[in-house]
DNA sequence: AACCTGACTTCGG
DNA sequence: TCCGAAGCCAGGT
């Protein structure tokens, strides 16, 4: 793996603006993020795009969780740097390790 | 071309 | 509300 999706893709390229948009203490979700890229269902992908891109493009991956609220990642394999990256900008995590989405989801105008 | 895998989502129990 | 199964899309092998 670790090839890069296409960067000539659309949808990666819109992925990529939306998760720059991301303001500083928000969050999205996968199928949020896609959705707004023309992608429906397509969620999963986006996790494709990240994966490929945040290293080069130093995308804010960390704002991009599921739709529970909770991050995805497994524990040693990114999860504690995503919570601590998120927590340093203000994210809040509950007991449950879960983000409060009605908070802190992002909610792009337009 | 076929099958596998993944930072997902949704539905049913 | 939690858990398991099915459904989804695209890239990788």
């Amino acid at each position: 793996m670790r090839t890069k999706t296409k960067p000539k893709d659309p949808f990666c390229q819109r992925i990529r603006e939306l998760i720059r948009r991301i303001p500083k203490g928000k969050v999205a979700t996968y199928g949020h993020i896609a959705a707004l890229a023309g992608n429906i269902g397509g969620a999963r992908q986006v996790s494709w795009v990240l994966h490929s891109s945040s290293r080069k493009e130093q995308l804010p991956w960390q704002r991009v969780i599921n739709s529970r609220g909770t991050i995805s990642l497994k524990p040693g394999y990114g999860y504690e740097r995503q919570k601590a990256l998120l927590e340093k900008e203000g994210v809040v995590f509950d007991i449950q390790d879960r983000v409060d989405l009605r908070k802190y989801l992002w909610k792009p105008v337009r």
